[in-house]
DNA sequence: AGAGATTACTAAACCGCTCTAGTAAATGGG
DNA sequence: CCCATTTACTAGAGCGGTTTAGTAATCTCT
């Protein structure tokens, strides 16, 4: 009752274990005969190929790892997360290739499963997410010389590819709509400094303001956290110079702000306007509904996937890609301020 | 410049590749002197196992695997499951056990991944989520032999361990618990009747109205998506029995459902209370806040881990675990009804 | 018809590690 | 001091495939 081995099935169609090897993986030297008459035995047998025993040989592994150094928190709280997992997942499979997922602790605890799994041939390639400023896993992978895909860009990684959407011409675009409507004192909450996409987002938002001399335009970086996201709507709207339009890193922290301001008693979008650079299901669920910056995070997964492929299949050949500039979902939560509509 | 082996180990200290392998693995036959000779030589040259000959030797794959058959959007929406995979990775990496994700269309396709991991020894066990009501996918995993650890229960998942939580007891709780506040109509919108514990949850408030001579108290199934929760929402509010407390069987559909009642114009909780069968980040950061029955899904994850660990070092030796029963946590959207308070 | 090419197949090495069987030297007991 | 046991090690098979080198039979061409 044990699985069935090249060899059992060599035995059964009366031929040598190399035929089989040779019929299973559709090479020359098998008379149309022999190949049929071997792959019926191998189907009766049930037969699969032992994983173990082809990557010994130097195959591939037929996986890619994707390593996540985040509290358990966020990766349950951002729907970003599950819907960059599926579309990878959707691009992997295609191709029948597995994904490794680990979480840990730290970018430490990260390099190191980086190293392992290397070594180890445990994958042939790794998707890498939240792209730091000076990201020190960059150089780790170039000197591994494993296949990798950046999430991010378009600087700051180095050699190797880079999938990413255009932040800054995202955020500009942010700008001139709520000036537009109106809004000359806009706040923005930010995520982490840490972060590239964040500084990049910062500095987008600064140079926005000026082409359009707006009064105010600041941004207030937090950690992604819903916690950190009120309490810095709190402190905004609780200012000297409350803006009349906040921008949200993220959907999570938007609908925390919107909580915030339900709770000061300011209405949105009458009194407020919230817009989030992330769309999801959160933006959409709640009531007023979020304008949101929305991108299509499944199809990301799926490009990202498709360029790591593409990197395993030829290394150096791959460079970055650019996928679309997130485009703007207008719902309920924006609108002129009140001193605009006033004059 | 390629990866060292035993052998060249076993070169650099000048004993056989036999007594690199026991050293390294810290079995009896070397002396200890031999021993830190070859451990230093080792890590010297930065050895690492190479996985796949060491599966071939009949060794664990040091990997578990989880297939999940669900849109993609479902798996970015629901906290749950991101909260699920952080728990199942904390306990699997404390033993360094990898995990398999795979996300598939169908169950056919579920069945399909399982078989063929199986074979190819690829993973050392399964995780089962979602069990149905006459789940499919348990008599294969059955019949496969292979080491599998179900998410649910009491009962359904025929001889493969489970772990699951009192869903009845807590739907009773929580049918107490509004009937206290002096609600008597409750409606019950529930996730998707093929799923085992929208059965029993479905049951239990039957059972708890009948128990408390409650007037109405019914459950509308729903695919468990936004929409339908939406919707479903819409038909009871302006239904001609309109309820005054509505149960969500997830934390999705009582932010969708807030939404609507919001759009009605129905003030939450003075003219409608809300529970969520489901805690998260998205019921605390909502307004109003909801009540929620609150799991530590990241501890059941933990706890999943745990059991398919002990099932694949001892198989047969596991059996059910029941977890901590959900624990209300009362936050703003619940309240006496309107004709309570006025009596 | 005979040399060379092609076809259909087999034998065996190889991938990196584990583990059993075997051997030589050191140790111990009476 | 000699035989039995233990210790410290080595040789080599085996895990399940792939792949190279080799062989016998058939085909092709002049």
């Amino acid at each position: 009752m044990t699985r069935p081995t090249i060899d059992d099935i060599a035995r059964r169609a009366g031929v040598s274990k190399s035929a089989v090897s040779f019929a299973l993986n559709d090479r020359p030297g098998v008379s149309p005969a022999t190949r049929e008459r071997i792959l019926r035995a191998a189907a009766e047998m049930n037969w699969r190929p032992h994983k173990a025993a082809r990557a010994l040989g130097g195959a591939r592994a037929d996986a890619v790892g994707l390593v996540v150094a985040r509290p358990a928190q966020t990766i349950g709280a951002e729907p970003f997360f599950g819907l960059l997992l599926a579309g990878l997942q959707a691009g992997l499979s295609a191709r029948s290739v597995a994904l490794h997922l680990m979480i840990v602790e730290d970018t430490a605890a990260e390099i190191e499963v980086y190293r392992r799994w290397t070594s180890e041939r445990h994958v042939d390639g790794f998707v890498v997410v939240d792209l730091h400023y000076r990201d020190r896993r960059v150089p780790v992978l170039e000197e591994l010389g494993v296949p990798a895909v950046v999430l991010g860009g378009p600087s700051g990684h180095g050699t190797l590819p880079g999938v990413w959407a255009d932040d800054r011409e995202a955020m500009l675009s942010l700008v001139d709509y709520l000036a537009a409507l109106g809004h000359r004192r806009i706040a923005h909450v930010a995520g982490d400094e840490a972060f590239h996409h964040t500084r990049r987002r910062m500095r987008a938002l600064k140079d926005g303001a000026r082409r359009l001399h707006l009064a105010d335009a600041f941004s207030v970086p937090t950690d992604f956290s819903d916690a950190q996201g009120a309490s810095a709507t709190r402190a905004l709207l609780a200012g000297p110079r409350r803006p009349t339009a906040v921008i949200f890193d993220s959907d999570v922290m938007a609908v925390a702000g919107l909580a915030v301001a339900a709770e000061m008693g300011v209405a949105v979008p009458a009194g407020l306007s919230v817009v989030s650079f992330e769309d999801s299901l959160l933006t959409r669920i709640v009531h007023p509904a979020v304008t949101a910056l929305g991108r299509d995070t499944f199809g990301l997964g799926g490009q990202v996937a498709a360029t790591l492929l593409a990197a395993i299949d030829e290394p150096g050949s791959v460079r970055d890609v650019r996928t679309a500039t997130p485009r703007l979902t207008v719902r309920e939560s924006t609108r002129a301020p009140y001193t605009a509509r006033k004059a």
